[in-house]
DNA sequence: TCATTTGATTATTGTCACAGTATTCAATAC
DNA sequence: GTATTGAATACTGTGACAATAATCAAATGA
């Protein structure tokens, strides 16, 4: 321990932090938010977060299932018109009965399960924790919504084309499109063809 | 107009606005975010203000019964893990079975399903057309979305309470909410567990 | 009598400001 | 050539402030 005066450092033309090298690259500003919302807005900042990290994709999948083994299950479905009472089988309002495997589950064998993760796509209506269901026997079209892999990793986006490239679109203008490039490769997983969300 | 000293008001005991009187009901607090995110947590704020605000004591609600059919099934269910190819039945993936009527209908007794019209829940992620599965034995309780009927209409709304009376929030701002008044009944037919949407 | 007006009082809310931290630069030391 | 160092500058979390909103009860006026 000495009291001699540093003659390293000091002044320099150009130093400091350079703009834009913050956790999310751009401006930000403070918000009033209630309290108990705090811990799940922290979490859509960590994911937004990583989601703009360039040259990554985090996985916006966490469950997969198959519809292999389909039983049926119907249950009263009820049209339209408003019914003076409780509808009951018997009344006419009944107009016919579903059942959800068949309802959602076109052909058991190429159909799967998975649930979202992540914001990119609720422009489209699908939010953080929707179950989609996915059949992979069906062409993946322009405008459908797609599960795809790209540099391994799973996405939901809907599929475009923009000068003869396949363009992966986050419904979400806060999100980035994955414009692909000669040398990824796009593996398709299956078409979405219905979403779910639990409300209780 | 007069220049005369006003002799109303004044000093009161007790005076001034309660605590809880906010738009959330509970403390608020400041979080910084990137200027891009604003617009989508201030819309999430918006649904989550409508959730969490505290309602009054729910009034006489008539929920009705009736309602029955059963069956039951279960299909794979696969892991967690992004499994390197496409995941089949005979992988390591699968961890349990998926039942889509288990998945989504807690009490097939008292479940039913209704089609959506029209675009007053939209800022519920429930668009026209969307597939409702409602079960009529669960406790309307604020902040729930509900099937109601109200002057024989059947409507979908967002129960909530306001000065002791139940309010039927439309979750589209073009839409109005239904405040309902001494001499009108709010018949429940149940509460939303889950909705359902088909994309292709 | 009773509904309305009024100013004081207090909570909420959007925004700014500040201190502490993190990052970068280039001269100096080794 | 590489590592160290202090200054410079941006980022981040939190506190503070002014403007707004809500509430109360006395005074007012019909």
């Amino acid at each position: 321990m000495t009291s001699e005066k540093p003659t390293r450092g000091g002044s320099r033309p150009g130093a400091g932090r350079k703009p834009g090298t913050g956790l999310y690259g751009e401006p930000t500003q403070t918000l009033r938010l209630p309290v108990s919302s705090v811990p799940v807005v922290k979490d859509f900042l960590a994911a937004y977060q990583a989601r703009h990290r360039p040259g990554r994709f985090p996985p916006a999948i966490d469950v997969c299932a198959s519809a292999q083994n389909p039983v049926r299950m119907k249950l009263p479905l009820f049209g339209t018109r408003v019914p003076a009472g409780f509808p009951s089988p018997a009344d006419d309002y009944m107009e016919a009965t579903l059942d959800l495997n068949e309802y959602l589950v076109q052909d058991r064998h190429t159909t799967y399960f998975v649930k979202v993760k992540g914001h990119s796509m609720t422009g489209a209506g699908i939010f953080d924790g929707d179950m989609l269901v996915v059949n992979r026997a069906l062409e993946p079209l322009p405008g459908k919504i797609i599960v795809a892999v790209v540099d391994g990793e799973l996405t939901v986006k809907r599929l475009a084309f923009e000068n003869g490239r396949p363009v992966l679109q986050a419904q979400n203008p806060h999100f980035k499109d994955i414009v692909l490039k000669d040398t990824q490769e796009l593996q398709c997983w299956g078409v979405v063809t219905s979403t779910i969300r639990k409300l209780v």
